[in-house]
RNA sequence: GCCGACGUAGCUCAAUCGGCAGAGCAUCUGUCUUGUAAACAGAAGGUCAGGGGUUCGAUUCCCCUCGUCGGCUCCA
């Protein structure tokens, strides 16, 4: 046998002697440089190098280093969790976004309390500097090592099953079985089944931190047992662990639950029951402001207003099928003579029976229905989650009838006209996601598919927007595309779909006179912009963290005066401002002027303005900003003028 | 729906190992009024989420319901 192998290395050849690691090979010390890619396959630094290969660094502070750093820290959690509660069976520890998880079989859930025992237990772990060795073995080995484990034996029986089941522990080919070594003795600490890789010793994990626990069905399956989860994140250096936990921070404090009290815009109270919001007259204005934008600019383009109502008799959703598909997720019906009304979860019914009403030319198309239409969804106990997942809410509904013809046209119209408007609601960094046939499970011809969702893609492409493809996402009845946004701090949120529809008008049986005097049906467009107004509301809330540009803001403007005696002359400042639209009010209270800017600043109205001598002798103002710059002796028109450009121009200040 | 934590004044949070429930802010009243984040004083405010049980006595212990929070599953 040769002694000597050649290898390629950082794009260069070069010779190094048999039995080399790829650590070696890479002088990886192991702290930035925490695994390898073996030609293209992610390895232990430990993995001996063969004749040929080529060997590339994985850094710690790559995706795939972090993914690395956290699928190890896993490990240790596991083995710090397996060493306090001797009784815990392991389920499954990969990496995720952020950070990572482990799932047990445990007698009793986890406490809080009991977290920061793991975690103490996981830093004398890291710190003892425990070497990650892998092993391989037969199947039947691996079955007699993890007698005891009985998921992992389920996952070892999986192998080799459907690729999706692929998972950390089990690869598609050779099992293998991580060893955890005391770095001294060599002794055996702990093992798990592992198809790696992992970096080289506990010492690699720079900074990590367990984050909460919470149940998990086994497998993702609400059929299987319930496992015990906990979460936690790693990162490459503590800077970049820090910078993570503010930025949870930073979300914690924009939380739009927090702040639509502490601002009073709206709550939930619980005579109402889970997952039903009022709105109080702050929130109820910025939602009134919203809304009426929405109004004129879908006027402009084309949109017609329609009204429907909250209940109906169930023969509706059993034409539409949404009793049959939807039912769960509808409250049940109540019984009035001798029928049955529900609640209604969805618009696009109504509407189609608006379309139904006549007959209808092609002359007519496209035929753009709007409404703010409010839909009631028993959406499950576990799942109502602040404005975001309510049982009641308001959807900026829109279905749009066309020909075939008029589908492309319009459908670019319509995803041009929906980035525009959340442009103008202060969103601005898009991503779209396509999401095409199930194979398994569609309605309509083949050819209505192919066509829709290549035009979609071309819509798509054409906004030079990034695409994500969402292969097999769609509904049954048509392909779909989505608007994702990110936020002020880098949070994505589904915003507005675009779905085409083969199923409704079949099942309603919609069609259109065409020119040629034929009866045909027409396609349907179904599109939500904001989706919800509650959700968008608290998507908005949270993006300006509560400080809503000034179009939105409830109040405007706030008048402080100096002392008492200035009150009329702010009074009349306001007068003038409110002539002009404007929403401000003048802080009368009987509290010092500090303490007034102090309570403005808390509701983040975006402009103060104060009056005190000085200005009253100059026809003035005083500006102070909600980042506590101020303007002062600034004339009365040119004031008022400042503000209500800000307004019209909807812009941030 | 499932697993877990939790629910005390409008808000944020104390206290009671089963024996008359407390603070700050907010509110109300009064006193005081001049320049960019909290004047002073007093008052009022609670069926300790709701219901049932154990007990001489329950905010405290047990059970149920409702609600909130964190996960899982689901999300037309």
């Amino acid at each position: 046998m040769s002694a000597e192998l050649r290898i390629t290395l950082a794009g260069a050849e070069r010779v190094v002697a048999a039995g080399t690691t790829a650590g070696d090979a890479l002088e990886a010390d192991g702290r930035t440089v925490i695994a390898a890619r073996v030609n293209g396959e992610a390895r232990d630094l430990a993995h001996e190098v063969a004749e040929g290969d080529v060997v590339e660094p994985i850094e710690v502070s790559s995706d795939e280093g972090r993914a690395i750093v956290r699928h190890s820290t896993a490990h240790v959690m596991a083995q710090a969790v397996q060493e306090l509660f001797p009784g815990a069976k392991l389920g499954i520890g990969p990496p995720v976004d952020n950070g990572f998880y482990y799932d047990f079989d445990v007698e009793q859930a986890f406490h809080p309390d009991d977290l920061k025992r793991v975690e103490k237990r996981m830093r004398d772990i890291v710190k003892q500097g425990q070497l990650f060795s892998r092993r391989a073995v037969s199947d039947d080995e691996a079955r007699e090592e993890l007698a005891g484990e009985p998921y992992k034996l389920e996952l070892i029986g999986l192998k080799g099953g459907s690729l999706e089941e692929e998972s950390v522990e089990v690869g598609a080919g050779q099992l293998t079985i991580y060893d955890n070594l005391d770095p001294k003795t060599g002794e055996l600490c702990w093992k798990d089944l592992c198809r790696g890789p992992h970096v080289p010793s506990t010492r690699s994990i720079p900074a990590f931190k367990l984050m909460r626990s919470g149940g998990a069905y086994w497998r993702g399956s609400e059929k299987n047992p319930q496992l015990q989860r906990i979460y936690g994140t790693a990162w490459e250096s503590r800077d970049k662990q820090d910078a993570y936990l503010k930025m949870l921070e930073e979300a914690e404090k924009r939380d739009h639950r927090k702040l639509g009290a502490e601002l009073d815009l709206f709550s939930f109270p619980d005579e109402l029951g889970s997952g039903l919001a009022v709105f109080h007259p702050k929130g109820g204005v910025i939602r009134r402001v919203m809304e009426d934008y929405s109004r004129r600019r879908h006027e402009e383009a084309g949109y017609e207003f329609v009204n429907t109502p909250h209940i109906t008799k169930e023969k509706l959703y059993q034409v539409s099928g949404h009793l049959d598909w939807y039912r769960d997720g509808m409250f049940p019906p109540m019984e009035l003579e001798g029928a049955r009304y529900y609640l209604k979860p969805m618009n696009c019914p109504m509407h189609n029976l608006i379309f139904r009403a006549r007959g209808r030319s092609y002359r007519e198309l496209p035929l753009r229905l709007f409404e703010f239409g409010t839909v009631y969804r028993y959406e499950k106990s576990g799942v109502v989650h602040g404005l975001t997942r309510v049982r009641g809410l308001t959807q900026d509904d829109a279905h749009i009838y066309c020909t075939r013809e008029e589908m492309r046209d319009e459908l670019t119209s319509l995803l041009r006209f929906v980035l525009d408007l959340l442009r103008d609601y202060g969103l601005e960094d898009f991503y779209l996601e396509l999401s095409t046939k199930d194979p398994e499970k569609f309605v309509g011809s083949d050819d209505a598919w192919e066509e829709a969702t290549q035009t979609l893609r071309e819509v798509a492409e054409a906004e030079s927007l990034e695409l994500v493809l969402d292969p097999g996402g769609a509904a049954f009845y048509g392909p779909k595309i989505s608007v994702q946004v990110r936020d002020a701090i880098g949070r994505t949120w589904q915003m507005s779909t675009i779905q085409l529809d083969f199923n409704l008008p079949e099942l309603f049986e919609l069609e259109y006179q065409a020119a040629d005097g034929t009866r045909k049906q027409p396609v349907m467009i179904h599109r939500a912009l904001f989706g919800s107004i509650e959700r968008f509301f608290g998507v908005m809330v949270e993006h300006y963290a509560g400080a809503f540009p000034p179009w939105l803001a409830p109040v405007q403007v706030a008048g402080i005066p100096i002392a008492d005696a200035h009150i009329p002359y702010l009074q009349d400042v306001a007068k003038k401002l409110r002539e002009r639209g404007i929403r401000v009010e003048v802080d009368t209270a009987d509290d010092r002027m500090q303490k007034k800017i102090r309570n403005a600043q808390k509701s983040k109205v975006p402009f103060m303005l104060l009056a005190g001598d000085d200005d009253i002798a100059n026809g003035a103002v005083s500006f102070r900003y909600r980042n506590g710059e101020q303007k002062n002796g600034v004339s009365v028109e040119e004031a008022i003028a400042e503000i209500v450009n800000a307004v019209e121009r909807r812009v941030q200040v």
